[in-house]
DNA sequence: CGAGGCATGTAAGTTGTTACATGATTAG
DNA sequence: CTAATCATGTAACAACTTACATGCCTCG
């Protein structure tokens, strides 16, 4: 089996503790989704496909059919290897920024609207993160990663929301 | 048919005027790649469908089997709707910056090393843009709508430089 | 007892990647 | 002449989205 992106996250998160595909979708709904979004249906086939690889396997079923996931020594090797020996792909693709190149097909008066929902978005997912990092957490090397990875969300979206407030008289300035 | 983002994309580049599947995929590599990448071997088709859906036509063939295609009103009609009455997505995907929540999984040293890799990163696309910032051109709706992704880029990869270089002190401080 | 959240899955269709495959023209 | 660039396509596969489908438990 050929692990992918979504496969290695899995993984990854199950090196911290067993959990079961509910408790992984809700942990990618409200960090990893900003950097790598995933839905349950891409989930719950991906964890089959990791339990028919050797890489994880099921613990004793939870209260309400819930059934939790452990990492095995193959998968924690597996996920270790992507990590030192695997390029990251830095692709980055986002619909909203390519519109921009298009901007100019719309009435100024549009293309303005555009960037001020822009600014509107940006300061919604900033909020959003500043009160992920408002939560104290106790200092550890997977507390410390985190905390980098948050970094990272805060100031890509502080840039953002100056960018769009800018655009916004930008685009309507005087020719010249 | 249904007319995807990669379709929009090239009936808004076709809107300035006409372009080869070549004269495409180079536009992309050189400017709309950096929010939306896309290789010949998805634009080509995607052109075969455009023009059979109407949206395109294609005009007299150039020197070296060179093929151009250009709008028709229903695709500037298709174009112009998508901007207008059609929410931008923005799910962003990055599995560079997935890979942070899992540094905790590294020695410290190793993690070090990726995100001193990620600055330099960083360093190299900031200093791609700032060569695309360098040349000059004339004032119009639609260059004026360029610089503004082409900002977008610069303060994001600028944002993403600075917070590398902090990252890479960051993971090695000491406790507490 | 009903709404909402917990919990898991499948199916169909679209999109994107990688590899295979070919041929013309031009600059050195 | 030969390497690079121009120029276009197809095929197989992997990944992702959207919709369909089901059932349990708890709080009000």
């Amino acid at each position: 089996m050929r692990v992918g992106t979504l496969g290695h996250a899995l993984l990854g998160l199950l090196a911290d503790h067993p959990r079961t595909g509910y408790a992984l979708l809700k942990h990618f709904e409200q960090s990893l989704g900003y950097a790598w979004p995933a839905s349950h249906s891409q989930i719950y086939p991906e964890l089959a496909k990791l339990r028919e690889a050797g890489l994880i396997r099921e613990g004793a079923s939870l209260p309400r059919g819930g059934r939790p996931y452990e990492l095995t020594k193959a998968g924690h090797e597996e996920v270790r290897r992507w990590l030192r020996e695997t390029e990251p792909s830095h692709t980055v693709r986002n619909e909203a920024s390519l519109r921009l190149f298009f901007l100019w097909l719309l009435e100024p008066d549009e293309a303005q609207a555009y960037l001020r929902d822009e600014a509107r978005r940006a300061r919604h997912v900033l909020a959003e993160l500043e009160a992920i990092a408002a939560e104290p957490d106790p200092d550890s090397p997977k507390t410390r990663a985190y905390g980098i990875a948050l970094e990272l969300g805060l100031r890509t979206w502080r840039a953002r929301l100056e960018w769009a407030e800018w655009a916004v008289t930008e685009i309507c300035r005087a020719p010249g």
